[in-house]
DNA sequence: CGGGCGGGTG
């Protein structure tokens, strides 16, 4: 940074004192035809021309077109203009102000193009997007190649090639280029390496891309980022974050893009032990001011149930901008605090920001959760009408959740059925639930038999439908749908919650065993439900199939994951803290209404999340407007 | 004279 000034400073300088480069404006006569007589200065043409690559080279790093453009001028002034390296130096210059229709006039141009020449009109194009041309112009320059004028390639094509690939995920054309990096035996150069790790992730080949981490001798920075951020694009959080550490260890300083991608890490694990440490990390090394690690900041202590950290980093940013607006009004949204989402969405327009279509999406969000129509046609009519802004899937997505969880299901139909999208397996299992909440047998049949088709391998549909049917009485149905479930191959996921005490996660499923203080957990569970049953709490269990038999039913109830979780976290954290349990699936109606309970009887606070949403419990009731 | 990484959404 310091060096880079000093550099520019020198330039400055150099500038104030020679003003005749700065005065020749080319006009169109100057630039057809050249002058006759150019003055050269005195000491010499290979100074002046030196002088004059330096200045162009200047206005490249300071996106300095009008300058730029005078030197061209010079140049052709003093007939250099088919001098390879002026032209390169022009080329560079041309491209770094953003001026690509130049740069590729000058680069078609030239009467002698070296690979550095092709390299950075190639690397120039795959930085614009132009991804196609890139690779036209790659191919170009392997046939050119052949007829011996240089080397038909070099590290640097490769690396722009594969950036070019890697914006259109094109696997084959990576697969290829990686033998032709093998074959040239570049493929130990950390950028084409990087490159190539990139590349696959980006594919989604996971492991090919780890392969390449594992193999590589000296590994950048930008590497490190990469394979964690990788890692992050598949989902594989747990893995970022051994990586993360892996580097801590041998003291790598991470950088802002991966202190930003093992934060979504956090958030996707709902891991905030290890989201607090990150935090401690980052504001060490003096990240805690840069917007894009605030917003994935507040997104990550919202997932992990913390709205009130998400809150307090969010206070903290001076400068918001929509992004970071759409991340608390999501998390606010998330944990059923729609007032709250609202009333920021209001101060964005006091502040003079726009909100965004995600912005529509979080609101609607909030909506569905306080429950109110009225207020959802509001926002949705107000995006198309005053924003412009035209819904997408999701928006229509939290249309059909509100108007179904309000009981309006036949709306909720029709909406579906005349929106200008397919139906997302998602619209459906909303609509199946709220036929299941408000009894409308008909249409939840239609709603699964949709879904079945979309999602044949989830047996957790054909759950929900048999709830359905047993909600209605109608025995036959269920045992029906039990025996088609115990035939078929459709498997339903294990539910399984888990929370963390003292740096620790401990994680549990119905009727788990393995937990070492397994003893305790049942016990101090079934002396809660002792004083529950005296409050009139009684287990809920006609309206829910679990695939299990039903002589095991009730006491498999008693002992669903998030009762053991919650049993687990009254023993053993301390007193005042709030409780967070993770769970994978839906909460059931039984197991909210205990938390309900718990929450009076305790007189703590309990927070579960279920499908990305969160219920608050505090003194015997809940904040998450669903009827139950 | 040229190259590889980035945030928010049921």
């Amino acid at each position: 940074m310091i060096s880079s000034c000093i550099h520019r400073g020198k330039i400055r300088a150099f500038r104030l004192c020679c003003p005749r480069y700065l005065s020749a404006v080319p006009t169109a006569q100057e630039l057809d035809q050249p002058l006759k007589n150019s003055p050269v200065p005195e000491d010499g043409v290979a100074a002046h021309v030196q002088k004059l690559n330096q200045i162009l080279q200047s206005c490249a790093r300071n996106g300095d077109a009008i300058e730029g453009k005078a030197c061209h001028a010079q140049v052709i002034h003093l007939g250099l203009h088919s001098d390879t390296l002026t032209a390169n130096i022009l080329v560079n210059m041309y491209s770094k102000c953003g001026l690509l229709d130049y740069a590729r006039k000058v680069f078609d141009g030239m009467p002698h193009r070296s690979l550095v020449s092709w390299n950075t009109m190639i690397g120039t194009l795959a930085r614009v997007g132009e991804d196609q041309e890139a690779l036209t112009l790659f191919i170009q320059m392997l046939r050119r190649g052949k007829e011996g004028a240089h080397a038909p390639f070099s590290e640097f094509t490769l690396s722009s090639v594969l950036c070019a690939c890697a914006a259109k995920c094109a696997l084959l054309e990576c697969k290829q280029l990686h033998a032709f990096s093998v074959k040239a035996m570049m493929d130990e150069n950390v950028f084409v390496a990087t490159a190539l790790l990139d590349l696959y992730a980006k594919c989604g080949l996971i492991n090919d891309a780890n392969s390449i981490f594992e193999s590589m001798r000296d590994r950048s920075e930008v590497t490190w980022s990469s394979m964690i951020a990788g890692y992050v694009r598949n989902e594989m959080y747990e893995e970022a974050l051994v990586l993360f550490q892996r580097g801590q260890v041998i003291g790598l300083e991470h950088n802002q893009f991966s202190i930003s991608a093992i934060i979504c890490a956090c958030a996707g694990l709902a891991a905030l032990i290890e989201g607090n440490q990150v935090h401690a990390i980052l504001w060490k090394a003096g990240f805690g001011s840069n917007i894009f690690i605030a917003s994935s900041l507040i997104d990550m202590y919202a997932k992990c149930g913390s709205i009130r950290e998400a809150y307090i980093v969010f206070l903290g940013v001076e400068e918001k901008n929509t992004v970071l607006m759409n991340s608390i009004i999501s998390g606010f949204a998330k944990h059923a605090r729609p007032t709250e989402a609202m009333v920021l969405y209001e101060k964005m327009q006091q502040m003079g920001m726009y909100p965004n279509e995600v912005t529509f999406v979080c609101v609607l969000n909030a909506c569905s959760h306080v429950g109110s129509v009225q207020k959802g046609r509001k926002y949705f009519d107000l995006m198309i009408k005053e924003y412009n802004l035209s819904p997408n899937v999701l928006h229509y997505a939290c249309m059909v959740d509100i108007l179904g969880r309000a009981g309006l299901v036949n709306e909720a139909y029709d909406l579906i059925a005349q929106m200008p999208f397919d139906a997302t397996s998602s619209m459906w299992g909303s609509l199946l639930s709220s036929c299941r909440n408000h009894g409308n047998l008909d249409l939840a049949v239609v709603a699964a038999s949709k879904l079945f088709e979309i999602e044949p391998e989830n047996a957790g549909n054909h759950v929900l439908l048999s709830n359905v049917y047993a909600a209605n009485k109608k025995w036959a149905e269920v045992a029906r749908v039990r025996k088609f479930l115990k035939d078929s191959e459709a498997k339903k996921e294990k539910g399984r919650s888990w929370i963390e005490i003292k740096d620790k996660v401990h994680s549990f499923m119905v009727g788990e065993r393995n937990h070492p203080r397994i003893a305790d957990i049942y016990d101090k569970l079934d002396r809660m439900m002792e004083e529950m049953e005296r409050m009139g709490y009684r287990a809920e269990t006609e309206h829910d199939l679990h695939d299990v038999d039903s002589g095991r039913k009730q006491e498999l109830l008693k002992h669903h994951s998030e009762k053991l979780a919650l049993a687990f976290g009254l023993m053993c954290s301390s007193p005042n803290a709030p409780l967070r349990i993770m769970k994978n699936l839906r909460i059931c109606v039984d197991c909210h209404s205990f938390m309900k309970l718990a929450s009076s009887i305790t007189g703590r606070e309990i927070i579960v999340r279920d499908t990305n949403r969160f219920h608050h419990f505090t003194d015997g009731s809940c904040s998450c407007g669903d009827f139950w």
